[in-house]
DNA sequence: TAGTGCTGTTGGAACGTTCCAATTGGGTGT
DNA sequence: ACACCCAATTGGAACGTTCCAACAGCACTA
């Protein structure tokens, strides 16, 4: 005759659970929930009595219980691109502000500008079976990010992806790019030139709208566009290349604040004073560009309703089960500070 | 008689199981969960089966449920306190790269700067049930801290707890505004102000440690401290009052990079040259401070190096079991650029 | 031939919740 | 006295994994 096994004990850790709770309150694990999850149908005392048990033993509910059971997390996984860059800061305020709003928590992870990276944090946020994910200005491919909207809501945050499986969010980068080049042709500048944003999200469209806008303007023929980056470093090069060809610009419009920082920075090298002589305008108007140290003249993408719109995209997948896609795209506004003026010669 | 009621299916979604890929495999949800984890006691012929099958299935684990059985995660939650200070990317950074040389997953949650926030943010992490949390300058109580050591391996970074619960990471303040005082008056400097970071982390040591390095030179007579804060805004405002005050320093030491912007934008709102006619330097050498524009000496925390040991710490208590707090204090060190200099009326 | 050990595989319990169907018990209406 | 209802409560199944004990073959050995 063989007696039975004995009731195996693996308890994960020291800390209460449910059943604890219900044990030292008197009550069913069931009731616990309930008052947990705020039921109304539950009488007073035994809702006192359970949550003076909860609070005697430090009772917190364990997300990856009833994340498996229930259908919901109403949690979002949010990949920023790069957590050095203020701009993502910006729209990151517009993300918690939005979602704190409408009762989601909001995880974030980074690739750390690395693809690579991207596709193991995208990877990583999937198997934690958040609602639903934001992609800001991811830098992987187009496929990769089909993939993950084949498996949750996805949103793609300041870029535009060939895909009716996601939604995306961005500024009209090419209204922003016409709208540099408007604004330094309206304070007399002929030869204007920008330094556009290479491969970098974002920075094609934004190249094509400025030449659109020279051409518009008549001013072809006196305006150029060098290779740049996302960086300071690349504002750097591409302003020091302008400034050491035959007939310089007198006005540059760099991707971003960042690049206009550079831009700054070669001018002041080359003993050019910003703006009396040269105009150097960015692009993002994140905090950088306010420091009043450097007031740089930049376009506004309003990054914190790039963010609240995101939450809206992807909660009407989440909520309503929309799912044709649904492109945002918001207008851009100039922003005039201290680092562009009309240009030295001008008769103004 | 009543008949059995029939099996309930209720499928959260229509994603592949573990079961899906066993059956299409013709194996056990075992063997498939051994593949899943690279166990070595696999035949060949069935690991190949259960990966078609998996890849055919587009099967994804599910981290909840792996966690909910788990003792382990391998995953660390983060608390940034703030998305837009470029010193927090580069803490990231070295808590990216030494936590995937490891093998843990990182995710990151932010009060927003508010402490109402944090609180929640923490209570989100615990319930998520991290192995481990980092709060990078955490603007909570103590208490707060305390309460959250109690449930889970914690390392603080950038700002000392007074608790045997947890472990901190920091620089050595008082050696760096220390520094700050000496390099300052190696330049020549007597008149020295600091423009304090107010109740922010670290602000208190940073300024014990300037005032003490000033008494040690025997400049107290001739130093002073106003009231500031870790923003551009308190930079301003303090410089401000330093520079409309009878006795203008020649030399300010600002609470961070960002302080001595705004420090820097007031000398100039008052028609200073920096550092012709006054030094200024701030404190995190964060990218700001290389921005070539700025070039603004000041005090290096190895911020990388902050993070990386951050991770270490942690994970010494989460898979060697240490209980005793550990305090690592990093010297920090002096980056001279270009916004000291000696003052106007040296005799150099 | 029977025992031993090794390799590969398996079913089932457990993790901590939520949700559902079922149950209890005290009114209420007739 | 009965059926009926409603509010409050409960046990158990389910969620998708991991882990453990057990087992089926097979090759050796004695």
């Amino acid at each position: 005759m063989t007696n039975p096994p004995p009731p195996r004990r693996r308890r994960n850790s020291l800390r209460a659970t449910i059943h604890d709770v219900a044990s030292k309150a008197g009550v069913s694990k069931s009731l616990v929930s309930l008052v947990m999850s705020g039921s109304d149908r539950v009488s007073g005392e035994s809702r006192a009595a359970v949550e003076q048990a909860a609070r005697e033993l430090n009772y917190r509910p364990n997300a990856m219980a009833r994340g498996l059971v229930g259908r919901r997390t109403r949690r979002l996984g949010v990949l920023l691109s790069d957590l050095r860059n203020p701009f993502f800061g910006d729209v990151s305020s517009g993300l918690l502000e939005r979602s704190r709003q409408l009762g989601y928590e909001l995880v974030f992870t980074t690739g750390d500008r690395e693809e690579r990276y991207e596709d193991l944090a995208i990877d990583a946020m999937l198997e934690l079976r958040t609602d639903g994910l934001i992609l800001a200005a991811p830098q992987v491919d187009d496929a990769v990010i089909e993939r993950a909207a084949r498996e949750t809501a996805v949103v793609v945050l300041n870029r535009r992806v060939e895909s009716d499986l996601c939604d995306y969010v961005t500024d009209d980068d090419f209204a922003g790019g016409r709208l540099a080049a408007a604004h330094l042709s309206s304070l007399g500048h002929v030869r204007i030139a920008h330094i556009d944003g290479g491969p970098g999200a974002g920075a094609a469209t934004r190249r094509t709208g400025f030449e659109a806008g020279i051409e518009e303007l008549g001013l072809a023929g006196s305006s150029r566009v060098v290779r740049g980056s996302f960086t300071e470093e690349g504002g750097f090069r591409g302003a020091y290349e302008l400034l050491s060809s035959g007939v310089r610009p007198s006005a540059i419009f760099a991707a971003n604040d960042l690049a206009a920082i550079g831009a700054v920075s070669a001018a002041e090298a080359n003993g050019l004073r910003v703006p009396r002589d040269i105009s150097v305008m960015g692009y993002d108007n994140s905090h950088l560009s306010r420091l009043r140290h450097l007031s740089l003249t930049s376009i506004d993408q309003a990054a914190a309703e790039l963010g609240r719109l995101a939450i809206d995209r992807i909660l009407e997948r989440i909520e309503n089960g929309r799912t044709e896609a649904i492109h945002n795209i918001l207008p851009p506004s100039l922003v005039v500070r201290g680092s562009t003026a009309p240009p030295p010669e001008s008769t103004h």
